[in-house]
Order: C-alpha cells, then structure tokens, then sequence
DNA sequence: GATAGTAACTATGATAATCATAGTGACAAG
DNA sequence: CTTGTCACTATGATTATCATAGTTACTATC
C-alpha cells in the first residue's frame, strides 16, 4: 500500500484519534499496558503480534505521548512501558468496547454464564456489569477504578498463549 | 502484508472489537454512518477513502451485521446504507473516542474557544461537554440522545472535502 | 435522440505495511 | 564457557492500500 493517508490534521476528534486507535496492534498493546503488563516480551505473547510490530508500535505510542519506556533493571538493562496520563484516559474507550463485545459479539453461551470479564469496583466492591457508572455508588469508571476478573475460559486462553 | 492475523475466535471482548475497529477506515466510515451520512459518495468524499476500500469496508459491515444495506430509490436503483442495533451501539466508543480527542489530542487554542463538536442532550438541553451522564439531568448518553455542533472551522473542513 | 450528468460501484498497477522466521547484544547463572 | 533471558533488529514473501480511470444504469438537458 501506499503510504497511508494522514488523519492527525483533521479537526474531526473521531478522527483524531482514529489515527491512533484504528490499528488492531495499537488497540491489542493498548490493552496488555491497561492491564499492568509492562514487559516487551509478554506483550508480544499476549498480542500474538510479531516483535518488530511491538516494537515500532511501542515507538510510536512513547512519541505521542501515551506510553513512556522506563528502566527497570540497570544490570543487565531492562526497559518496560508505562501509561502516561494521557495514555490512561484511553481507559474509557477499550472499556467501551468491552461492553459493546459482551452485549454484540458473543454467540450464546460462548463464554459461559457470565462475561468474558467480570468487573468488580473497586472502592464500592459492586458488580458493574456493562454500566457506564457504578451501580452500587453511582461514581464515575475511569483507570483503575475496576478489578477486572476474567472467566476460567478467557483465563485459560491467556496462559496457553505465555505458555 | 500477509494476510493479517484473525483475532474473531479470541475471548477476550477487547480482542473482539479490535478485530472490527482496529481499522482506520472502518472508524472514519462509522463516523459517517453514526453522524446520519449514508449515501456511499458521501461517505467516500467526508472519509477521504477511496471507492474501493469503502466499497469492501461497508461489505465488511453489513456481513457483521452492524450495517445494513438499502435502496432508497428504485429508478435509477440506488442504495445507502443504515446502522443495525449492533451497529447503534458502536455510538459509545466513538463518544469515547471524541471524548477523550477533545482532552487529549489538540494544541491549545486549535479549536477556538471551545470543542471541536459540542454536544448538547435532545431531550434536556444541557450542553454535555464531555460527560458520560449528562450534567443536567443525569440520563445516561446514547445514540441519539445528542446533537452535535461543530466548531466553524470543524463545519469548514467538513465543507472543503464534499466541494 | 445524442450528449452530458449522477450515483454506486469495479479494475489496474505501484507502493509500503505486515507476517514469519531467524539473528543480535548485553548480561547472568550454572 | 555454554546455556538462558530479554529487548529488540534484519530479511524476504505476501497483500492491503492508494491513486486513477473505467463501468453500469439510469435521468435530465439540448
């Protein structure tokens, strides 16, 4: 393909952040860091993604300002990724699309009797099921205000994909 | 590219929609369609996305059930294309994706004084900045219960594509 | 009634992004 | 001094995307 046409100049906010967003390994990485998993290696394991797609994508989030690489060990050196605020606020959107898949894109029965993931808050400790405020205490969800818990099927499909 | 890897059988609801909207032009031609703009030409002309990418991409959608496709005229056969309920429901992310552009993805002043698009509820009329509930009557914010209004250099831009 | 629109597409070739696989550099452990 | 770990980089085959032009089936105008 020819280079692909550049959105990041479009005062549409869809578009926007449709340059950023609309990429399945941006979407996949964005995921794995919202979910505290840092490390290069378990990205690519996570995402399935080959390590030079993690690597450019990794890149290109650190220069937007979403993610930002760190040290964690000086010897042997070792860097992992982090979320920056901005790259926080993405929260609202894969969570977003979290409740749209567990309303839409499961056959029936296909992840058991529950969701895929079951959210718990954190501070009211209520089920939130697919709400956009709590249903306990009527706060407002944003980064970090869930436990997530994944169901045995989903948990089972993550350790074969380390393993 | 080879053929890109299938993540439609993974577990994860993430996963899931990044299958679907991990694609530029699928957001851009979502857009369209949440924003009431049906009409292919049109759709082709706002996105800035050749005929042939369109042309699969709402394939793409109506296989997945989210888009549905329509005549609109029997002489000359013409047809547009609708969202389904699925397809209604992608509204929250795309609210999301504005939501946090609106924040995150412009230099000071780009926008003039306010939003690039501000929202305002139908049924209320409290301009609902970037709320998930609005700020004046605390109903929960989806399809339809908002219109629009883009800033004069927004509605500019918008102009510019379809001359 | 021949020409010029209009709208929804399809066809073609050049280019570049993606995948799979293998390899590198710097260090630690046995 | 060989093996292992982790964060990457290198290479070649494949294919999605872009730009541009063309097609089909009508309607409207000259």
């Amino acid at each position: 393909m020819p280079k692909r046409a550049d959105l990041s100049d479009t005062l549409c906010p869809v578009g926007r952040s449709a340059e950023l967003l609309g990429d399945r390994a941006v979407l996949l990485i964005l995921r794995e860091l919202l979910f505290g998993r840092r490390r290069f290696e378990l990205i690519a394991a996570n995402t399935g993604l080959g390590p030079q797609l993690v690597s450019a994508r990794l890149k290109m989030l650190v220069a937007e300002g979403v993610a930002e690489r760190r040290a964690y060990s000086e010897r042997p050196l070792r860097h992992d990724y982090w979320l920056t605020d901005k790259g926080k606020a993405l929260f609202d959107i894969l969570y977003a699309m979290r409740n749209w898949s567990e309303r839409w894109a499961y056959a029936p029965g296909e992840t058991g009797d529950g969701p895929a993931i079951r959210y718990v808050h954190r501070t009211c400790g209520a089920d939130v099921g697919t709400a956009k405020i709590c249903p306990g205490c009527g706060a407002e969800l944003g980064y970090g205000d869930l436990k997530g818990e994944p169901s045995p099927a989903l948990k089972a499909e993550q350790v074969s994909r380390t393993a």
